[in-house]
DNA sequence: CGGAAAAAGTGACTAATGTCACAAGCATGC
DNA sequence: GCATGCTTGTGACATTAGTCACTTTTTCCG
């Protein structure tokens, strides 16, 4: 691939898209090209963290596995994010496993390169910081989401922020079937299917040959916020 | 109160234990020294995030209230700790409170100041990246927690998480009510309560004039990974 | 000191979810 | 095209933890 093309790549993605042209051939001449497969890790979660990888296509997925066996997804990440950073920046070990759910390229860049363009371009480090913000106002939301509410809500909350923005009504950035989405609401298979029968009925949402479709935005965002 | 105490206190501390005479003179310069009482909230929730505080002598809880009025407590801060920096970064609301739970004091720092010391001394991004990296961390970890454990797990997780390192025999950090554990740990007041007195049965915990003391703490990090 | 307020202890009951056990549906590839 | 394997749908039941309603201690202050 040529490193034009990475350029448009990188340059299209939110954090990216205000990089000056040093800064993208920088990442690109001291990143690598990397392609995995869908099932792929493209992170280890007990690896040594001595990288970072920004997303180029694709779609992954970061989980975690208990110590009791239990898997708990923490997020779904889309073309232009950043993956692996804080291993890198605190010298631990990586906490998560990040695994493609699709065929899925990435920059890979290392903890030597990584340093480099964080001493030459000090615009780099603002632009992670704000990133790394975000990501934790997301944890956090989490948080306060898990505790907070009881499991309708909480699916709703997961729903909507899988929901695609402007596009085409109602459908999902991902398809997950109804055991990942389980992982990633905290609640059981079992427990998704009957809650998604129950706004089927409601005509809040449809399920239609598996997927899910959100058919009253509106009414779901209200059951998000509701008092159980 | 004299910069020579202010940089005494600043250097003391972790984050800041690094910071060359240059950067510590400009903090303190560029800052100003707030004083609270128990009971006041340092930073509010909803409120627009326009300065940042470093925690300079006492102990500070951040919580979330949930729209559904239930209040998330996130994390107990100590001297040393960096709060408040996410609004700063991201330009959002504040999503959490801080309220002192002791008297405490601070260096509260503007955003146009935090930008030119950003500036100015580059480490001071990386310190920052790392102090970060530490919290995504730590959330990903409470997600983990509160996702694949049971109760007695998890309040074992949380006492371990006050339980101070070095020091004389399972003292926690803080002296929480029960009701407090409750808000942090996620489990109501009474669960706790008959979690405490089970423990105390097995001679794991002692309860003593409302304090808690860890006198097993082998025991209690071995449940803080049980299979439930 | 004494009395109000906060915190802790406890039993009975309820609600919310998970677990188990299947049956049925669909998709995929040989 | 049909057999295998994942996904979905659903009932019955078990468990966990929350809620309510009090009583008992402690703490805190005037």
């Amino acid at each position: 691939m040529k490193a034009e093309e990475l350029a448009n790549l990188l340059a299209e993605h939110s954090l990216f898209a205000d990089c000056d042209e040093a800064e993208l051939a920088d990442l690109i001449l001291r990143g690598h090209f990397v392609q995995y497969k869908k099932g792929d890790e493209l992170i280890m979660q007990g690896d040594p963290g001595n990288s970072l990888l920004i997303l180029l296509s694709g779609n992954a997925r970061t989980s975690m596995i208990a110590s009791n066996g239990n898997e708990v997804v923490l997020d779904y990440a889309e073309a232009g994010q950043v993956l692996g950073e804080i291993a890198l920046l605190d010298g631990g070990e990586r906490t998560a496993s990040v695994t493609a759910i699709e065929p899925t390229s990435a920059l890979s860049i290392t903890r030597a390169a990584f340093e480099e363009i964080l001493a030459k371009h000090k615009n780099m480090a603002l632009r992670l910081l704000k990133v790394m913000a975000k990501r934790i106002r997301m944890a956090n939301s989490m948080i306060e989401g898990d505790r907070a509410y009881t499991s309708g809500p909480r699916l709703a909350r997961y729903l909507l922020r899988l929901s695609v923005v402007g596009a085409d009504e109602g459908r999902l950035k991902l398809d997950l079937s109804q055991s990942e989405l389980g992982n990633f609401a905290g609640m059981s298979r079992e427990h998704i299917n009957r809650q998604l029968s129950a706004w089927s009925e409601g005509e809040i949402v449809a399920v239609e040959s598996g997927k899910v479709r959100i058919l009253d935005h509106a009414m779901l965002s209200h059951i998000a916020e509701a008092d159980s």
